[in-house]
DNA sequence: TCTCCACTCCACGGGTGTTGACTCAACGAC
DNA sequence: GTCGTTGAGTCAACACCCGTGGAGTGGAGA
């Protein structure tokens, strides 16, 4: 854990590091088998420390949970998009968020992968994720069913999501960015601009 | 359970009569809660029988599970489609198995509710549903990217399946099935139809 | 009446979240 | 430099719940 090469480190630092080695260690395995089947000692474990110390950092499984699962939805960038923009800033984003930056996939993984059997995960991704965005969006698609079109844009984006990074698929992890653009791009623009 | 007014039942009736209590309790319980949270015993309490029953008639837990949670394509009916009837004929029978059937849809849901958390569901989700029904149409997409397409035409169909029967959002669920298809069907076409 | 089988009772073994007391090295005052 | 204090980190254990198994019971069938 310690660095032979480092002299010395201070406690707060020390602090610090292990702390934030738990809450990754967590991220992983939430993400990847979910809240139920990982325990505070294995993810205690994979961070080289005590369980107890899990809880003291923490409180709680749920509160560690609550740190670990986090995702992050550009709600300017969505709503500074024009209609036109609107399916292709949404897809960028996604593969921000899923693919470039590892601290942001972890913990939208976490999320996501909970989102169907975890009670507060489903709460936050049905109000924070999904609604905040459709909100977000519904003012620039305009029209009667505003609503309805920004919802059924993010429902596609999570299945995709889900099917690409969650599920596995073999034809839609093996598409490139391009190939889910030109694939997806078409219809995304169909659901927010019905003319 | 037995009726004041049915003055005699065989035992082999009985047997089955309560093994489908168990099923139908174990279907609704996975399909609301998820695997890990529901117990042989609240399945057994449900269906008003002891534990120890649920374990003679179906094995283990996983097994009840295997038996509980199903989804049943139509790849017939998928596969004879046109390219033109494809997303009509997709929607339908999710609108079927999702609405119509009370049977099919607790088991689809026991299915869906556990297929990012659970191993085994999660293999039958991709294998079972996604794989084999990409296949069945990919082959009437036609194309260089048909398996792409047919892929991305069973995510989203999962997107909104998971947003308005599992997740719950507003938007979704407050749309009928008209409203769906107005703003859906275009869309699709836009996927199965690069043209 | 005897047999069989649907069904129950009870307990075991294991794994989990959580806790309180404890250890020991870093820190600040002098 | 020395000494008390603080806090990071550990250890062992508790209380609980779960899946599962084996012995037992009572009423239906022959």
């Amino acid at each position: 854990m310690t660095p032979a090469d480092e002299v010395h480190v201070t406690r707060e630092e020390r602090r610090r590091r292990t702390e934030a080695a738990i809450l990754l260690a967590a991220q992983e395995q939430f993400a990847e088998q979910g809240f139920e089947r990982t325990t505070i000692r294995s993810v205690a474990g994979q961070a080289g420390v005590d369980p107890a110390l899990v809880m003291q950092y923490f409180g709680s499984k749920e509160q560690l949970f609550g740190a670990s699962a986090r995702w992050t939805v550009d709600h300017k960038m969505l709503g500074s998009a024009t209609r036109e923009e609107l399916p292709a800033t949404a897809l960028a984003d996604m593969f921000e968020g899923f693919e470039d930056d590892v601290q942001r996939r972890e913990a939208a993984l976490a999320l996501l992968r909970n989102c169907l059997t975890h009670p507060s995960a489903a709460g936050v991704m049905r109000d924070d994720v999904m609604c905040e965005a459709q909100a977000a969006v519904a003012g620039t698609i305009g029209g009667d069913d505003a609503e309805l079109r920004a919802g059924v844009l993010g429902a596609c984006m999570i299945g995709v999501t889900i099917a690409r990074y969650l599920l596995e698929i073999p034809a839609l992890t093996g598409a490139t960015r391009e190939d889910l653009e030109r694939v997806l791009l078409p219809a995304l623009r169909q659901v927010v601009d019905p003319g």
